[in-house]
DNA sequence: CATATTAATCGCAATATTACGATAAAAGGA
DNA sequence: TCCTTTTATCGTAATATTGCGATTAATATG
């Protein structure tokens, strides 16, 4: 494959690709609105919730773990997953920001 | 590879996937940040802009067509992207309501 | 008409993603 | 201690993504 490092894009670029990369399948989505809606966050409840098995459940969760937006916590046997605060507000705006860009600027050229 | 069929997920989580797949590349954000700045938005210009190929480039303005967040219009030899307005809107929407979920009910299990 | 210019597409390679079942690891309960 | 429960990880396979150079197609321009 070709090269396109990182500091080829700003970080502002880079951080919501990030962000959006953990939104970009259903699987991810449908977890992180499990996790705003209900009280509890155990990864059982949601490999029930999900037409998936619990292998490639525990694979998204990972996925979205490395982007920041969520964290889990050892409970017993069991793992507590949440959002994490910061970084859901950092993407929160980031991602304000950049679709605000369309009305601040709007520019019709075709 | 496995199965996860469309319909096991529903119309908003696969539409959020969809337009957060298209912003899961520092390029393809790169792009639609030049889209938004810029009065004209010659495809050549967008290639000058990155550190990628033509057709790479290429590539990634097809991939957001395909998302719908863009559309191309044909001038002579050249061709003018531009953000879809109402496509715009709905992701911006879609993703408002998505990460107000968080404001909404704040739930702090861990 | 010949030749540039512009953008899309093709062919290819490298790597990443998605998914599963099987297995491992860790803690709890009988 | 043995067994269950719960979650992570491993191994593997299928497919998707990302990137490039080369080529094609379409319109301008001389």
């Amino acid at each position: 494959m070709g090269a396109s490092k990182t500091a080829d894009y700003t970080l502002i670029q880079t951080d919501l690709a990030r962000y959006c990369k953990a939104l970009s399948h259903p699987a991810r989505v449908a977890i992180l609105q499990l996790l705003l809606e209900r009280k509890t966050c155990i990864c059982g409840d949601i490999v029930e919730d999900l037409p998936i098995a619990q292998s490639t459940v525990s694979q998204h969760l990972k996925e979205l773990k490395q982007s920041g937006l969520i964290k889990g916590e050892i409970d017993g046997t069991s793992v507590c997953y949440c959002i994490d605060e910061s970084e859901w507000i950092k993407a929160t705006q980031l991602l304000r920001t950049f679709f605000d860009g369309f009305e601040l600027n709007r520019n019709t050229c075709c």
